[in-house]
DNA sequence: TTGTAGGCGTTATCAA
DNA sequence: TTGATAACGCCTACAA
């Protein structure tokens, strides 16, 4: 056993260690058929002697193309995120490529950094939640021929392939939910609206208000800076200051941790959650489930999103016959306690 | 605008575009100032005629070494491990590196293929919060050469800097805090005990107990098979199935996602937490905060500890003079509705 | 200020 | 079955 200094072995010094030549040493790797059971028993012991470990950049440089996906998420603290995550690594995983996680924290900048970073390391394709789906960094991406595919967000155009689900209908299916409780003042709370989630959950709560005939100011709508437990709870007291008669009897948070903070508002100021103040959340994060008073939400199929994702992304990678599809899955509301 | 089709630009067709030698290219991109600026305008513009994007892998080839860190996590779907993350993205970032995230899921097949993954692309450190801090591969990947950092464990042997809170101590604050609020029965509630984070804090608990002069039997030990909500829950029943003299009224949780399931239990079976039942959990992740009833737990600093780790493994990478060393840094109890 | 040449580690092709 | 060689894209001496 050998330590290392320097820097690591290449074929090259195993071949010289083995006795034998280059090409040699790289038919043991990549067709050992070709190579008799000696010197191929030869080339793997001097690999373990010398430490060898392949070099990916060499071999990237040669074939071209990485063996790795990327994915670039909106929010690493939402745990949506990182199951949407978790769906794309265990796709990537079955056809043997690594997921490169990057996390713009809803930061244009960042984000822009992030895809220059990834063209650069030639990745073989790049999943995205993006800050703004309509933005030119994404069509510049696409120039460079990195296959790109959109996640949780359809684009204007439809030069991209897209899975998301369909945030119109989850925010109707929540506020038809609260009318049939027989709520009639309902809150929307969630923003910011330059989040394409957040409007269309809006939009969908407002057509369901709409059918419902109630008075349009009725539905009061209680804008975040940010779809974060925190917010959650400052809306919480936004709401308790209303004077009752105009205070709503349920709330539709745009999404799960939102909805975390106001129920724990609630509870810490002895409002009693469902019969004072019924919520629903969105996404079904685990969390929701497993809170003190289980949170009724609209649940996403976050796995099948980032699996999908990754189907596609690999598609367009390597089918030329590829064609953009944006896929649109069906919410689903899941009713718990917090909404009786 | 060009739309690129065959593979992507390279310096000497960026060159051969704006007519000057290939040299000549590669100094605009390292050295601008030795170009005069009519050439470095012609040069600039033709890069961006062509979309052209370094390719990392030449690059990397040529200067042996990566711009990125890589984790290895334990849980991706445990969000003190996000929390982690976060810490050492945010120093990498500082200093210009990306940030690689890999997610073993406590599968030790899984971990050793990452780290080969890790090595082949000669990611510049690597952090990781290991199945078993003293395995052989942990050892192999530092022969290699790779610089590691251990965190949130500490190895037996003192070849790796480590980043760990002080376990034993988490598990001795829990119990002094619950034995402060008069309890006399207690449960221990986590596992596997291949995790020496669970062995650690249930030790400090039995100190803690000990201490107390109270019999050994009345800190009884729930094991669970993982440290996840849904384990929390199957404790809850566990508990409820003990007869009353017998039953512990209260519940130390070896982290905070058993203590949600827990907590959800009880709530949902008519427990009154903490009347009835305190709880303690363990990280203060944000969502113990944000439980229906607050969750007392015990807090690491856990961006701190990842900033720390990426501290120290790039001074491994870089510093000749670089000596291992064990940072431990001390949680704290936050006392919240769970215990009073 | 600009151009030329060699090499980083790997793989594939072709010849022996 | 094995060996020699060229090429991938970039960077850095060194030469002009």
């Amino acid at each position: 056993m050998v330590v290392q200094q320097g820097r690591s072995a290449s074929v090259k010094d195993v071949a010289a260690a083995a006795g034998v030549s280059l090409g040699t040493v790289s038919n043991v790797l990549n067709r050992p058929a070709r190579v008799s059971t000696a010197t191929r028993t030869r080339v793997l012991d001097a690999m373990a002697e010398l430490g060898f470990v392949r070099n990916e950049s060499a071999r990237q440089l040669r074939s071209g193309t990485s063996r790795t996906l990327a994915y670039v998420m909106l929010d690493a603290g939402n745990p949506f995120f990182t199951d949407v995550a978790q769906g794309i690594e265990s796709a990537a995983a079955d056809v043997d490529l690594s997921l490169l996680l990057c996390n713009s924290g809803n930061g244009p900048a960042r984000e822009r950094a992030h895809l220059v970073l990834l063209q650069q390391q030639r990745v073989q394709g790049i999943l995205i939640t993006p800050v703004d789906p309509d933005s030119e960094v994404l069509r510049e991406v696409r120039r460079h021929g990195t296959p790109l595919v959109i996640v949780d967000r359809i684009g204007d155009d439809q030069s991209f392939c897209s899975v998301a689900v369909d945030d119109f209908l989850g925010g109707r299916l929540a506020v038809e939910h609260l009318l049939d409780r027989g709520h009639t003042r309902v809150a929307f709370i969630g923003g910011p609206t330059t989040l394409g989630q957040v409007r269309e959950r809006l939009e969908g709560a407002r057509a369901a208000w709409a059918a419902s005939g109630l008075p349009e100011e009725d539905l009061v709508v209680v804008p975040t800076s940010a779809l974060v437990v925190n917010e959650g709870r400052e809306a919480g007291q936004r709401l308790a200051g209303l004077p009752q008669r105009r205070r709503p009897t349920a709330a539709f948070c745009a999404n799960d941790l939102l909805a975390l903070g106001l129920l724990q508002h609630a509870i810490g100021s002895g409002v009693r959650v469902p019969e004072e103040l019924a919520i629903v959340g969105y996404d079904d994060i685990e969390f929701a489930g497993a809170a003190g008073v289980p949170l009724s939400s609209v649940r996403q199929p976050r796995q099948e999103l980032g699996s999908t994702a990754a189907r596609l992304v690999l598609d367009e990678a390597s089918n030329p016959d590829h064609e953009h599809q944006q896929v649109l899955f069906t919410p689903e509301l899941v009713a718990r306690a917090s909404t009786l």
